[in-house]
DNA sequence: GGTATTTGTTGTGTAGCACAACCTAATCAG
DNA sequence: CTGATTAGGTTGTGCTACACAACAAATACC
């Protein structure tokens, strides 16, 4: 969102440093948005700033690692060949996350790269918070102390299946984990050795590693709506690169959007939710499978053609569709982005799913619904939520350098 | 975001004038946004700039005539009192509204108020645009040559009840009118004398009435979800103060949020949207009055206790729950404001609606959603769409003070 | 090897803000 | 009525950070 006004520093104040400050930030954007490497001269040319004036920031930068410099490399360029940038590979953050089957921990620098990374299947629905806590910070501790040295580690985010609070990192409510105001920075904070702990939904976190291919670089898509399909249903609306987070950071429950105001009681308290026809358990109940059944089991006989899995997922796929028209009705961003395990059904939900939006949308008589597919990762709300953290980095420099420079 | 950056210039470039220009409008937007004349002395204290620089950059707001000087007023201050400053009253936008019931024009100036207006109830339901929009553009020319000398207009805006393309002006469809596809812009221009002409969807543009109390100044609320019951259901999410537009600037068309995908069918193509449940024609045919019948008469019934009106009403209190129950869930703003129609029916809607909405809402556990009502204003899309002129050029000044100062 | 071309650095000019000193206009104390 | 006090507004000086221009460095082309 291009908004003035608005920003880290507040409404007001316009001292004289931000505008190095800001230039600061669009020179580090200019680099890490760029998908080969820029020059200081190249990214003299995509911001419009003077070479001088990028030199002497992009030096600036170099010294706080927030950029390196690479071998120059040969190009068939005529002049001077320039020293390539690109973002410190130096600087990282740890991506941790919570999930009804999983505990998952990742380190991933400044271009993006995962470092480091463990993953534990579990069965974490109806789990202890203590407990599960505990192991995950025993595993965020390994991890950590398996990098190598030379790394900086500027923050630690956690991804958790539920309603948080961000400002004060508790979890209010996770039904699939039956977790209920748990504190996650206290019981988790004092094996992080004093990193900093952000908190963050799921869906939200998740919706971010479609957004941007790496810290700063945006996707493909800048508009879009994420479904996080898990055990529960959960989502996130992308707008212009951004997690659009409403008043409590709490928007993009479309797993609550009611399907049908007459159909079941859901365990939020309303009736007739799409959690209710299209959640896991609701799938798997109505194709005649245990609710411990996998996904990929109910997918196979839908392939092979059984008649109860595959009305099964036609109704999800049409409970999936009212809701997510309505959604989209609401927010005028026509592009949905299927994850989790609607990622994994994709192929037999979009027929459907597609069919349905373009009749119920307003706005698909100028321009169809596209239905996409999250790139395949095993813990996406781990690399959100580092991401989230190298994205503050990004986004306020001058924050980070002067504290700490060198 | 104080400085450069993001904003009208783009995300990129960062030049030196970008520091003045960002603080003339910390200038201008601290006198707009505040309750009572500031001094210079005032802004520098709001700003957090020196009184030196706000001096300097107040004068030139001043020569500019985006701000005045007010005659020094006796306050039981101890020391040498201050100018106070308000926002130029020669400066004024002219905004305009086709509705299905009525033409209206206004012109308002930078300090919020109507300097002239004219109104016109009309029967525009499948009218002719171009003979609609020629009586429009007459009776804005009358309005425009009645101002008093000195004022001078910077812009015009026009708010229509439809899906309308913002870039080229065009109402895309506006099925209350009658009207497809058609180019505002030229039919309009012509009769306005030169000035440049925005268009904008009627609920976007009331629902700034709320946002804002005066131009530049932000009202009682700055999240909430504006829901414009005119013969349709239109719908504006605001957030920070902002509205959202989403992709195509459609954004927020609740109306056509799916009640029950079982339900009738809409003239959209889709079946169940909210419309067909609390619209105007189906809540007056559901109390068996007749399709001209106005909204006077059936809320007159309503609270005579006449049982079909009351169960009619009661019924579209009940759709308008559900679908604004999936609307919070989604955007995360828990906060709705009733205007047109729906606002003379407040009354009777709020207790149904407030209890549909707490038993659906999903973050409801953690804060009532509040239903408020919309401030009395016949025409508030024509005052939106001059605040919207007049808004642009507050976020904005600098661009407007160097080609024409003086 | 010379020339053109592009990159990166260095020096100079300048816009615009901070800071401080000063002037002005009010209240308050006596 | 006079002087002290307090706050608003203006003026002058210095500094920061960017623009511009000139130059050095490194490559390709002839």
């Amino acid at each position: 969102m291009t908004v003035a006004g608005t920003g880290p520093s507040g409404p007001y104040a316009a001292r004289r440093p931000s505008l190095r400050d800001g230039n600061l930030r669009q020179v580090l954007r200019a680099v890490a948005d760029s998908d080969e490497p820029l020059s200081r001269a190249g990214v003299a040319a995509v911001t419009g700033l003077t070479r001088s004036t990028v030199s002497r920031l992009v030096d600036d930068l170099v010294v706080a690692r927030l950029l390196d410099e690479l071998e120059p490399r040969q190009g068939p360029g005529r002049g001077r060949p320039g020293t390539p940038l690109a973002p410190g590979s130096r600087v990282a953050a740890l991506g941790l996350q919570v999930n009804p089957g999983y505990l998952a921990a990742r380190v991933i620098d400044l271009r993006g790269r995962t470092v480091a990374q463990r993953y534990v299947a579990a069965d974490l629905e109806q789990s202890d918070p203590a407990t599960t806590l505990r192991r995950l910070g025993t595993m965020a501790r390994r991890l950590v102390r398996s990098l190598p040295t030379g790394l900086r580690l500027v923050g630690a985010g956690v991804a958790l299946p539920g309603i948080v609070s961000v400002a004060d990192a508790r979890v209010l409510s996770a039904p699939n984990l039956g977790w209920a105001d748990v504190g996650v920075a206290d019981l988790l904070r004092g094996r992080l050795g004093g990193l900093t702990l952000q908190i963050g939904n799921e869906a939200d976190l998740a919706a971010r590693t479609v957004a941007e291919e790496s810290p700063g670089r945006g996707g493909r898509l800048t508009d879009f709506l994420y479904v996080s399909g898990e055990v529960g249903i959960g989502g996130a609306a992308v707008v212009g690169g951004r997690v659009f987070p409403g008043r409590h950071g709490w928007a993009g429950e479309i797993g609550h959007i009611s399907v049908d105001p007459m159909g079941p009681r859901c365990r939020c308290g309303s009736t007739g939710c799409l959690e209710q026809y299209a959640g896991l358990h609701a799938v798997l109940a109505a194709a005649g499978l245990p609710p411990d059944a996998s996904v990929d089991l109910l997918l196979e006989r839908v392939r092979s053609g059984d008649p109860a899995a595959r009305g099964a997922i036609e109704a999800a796929a049409r409970a999936l569709g009212v809701a997510l028209a309505s959604a989209v009705n609401v927010l005028d961003i026509p592009t949905i982005v299927l994850g989790g395990h609607l990622a994994a059904a994709a192929d037999v939900l979009q027929p459907l799913l597609e069919r349905e939006l373009d009749g119920r949308v307003l706005s698909a008589a100028w321009g169809s619904v596209v239905v996409d597919v999250a790139p395949d990762d095993p813990a996406p709300g781990a690399t959100g939520a580092a991401c989230a953290v190298l994205g503050a980095l990004i986004d306020d420099p001058a924050g980070w350098m002067t504290p700490r420079a060198g």
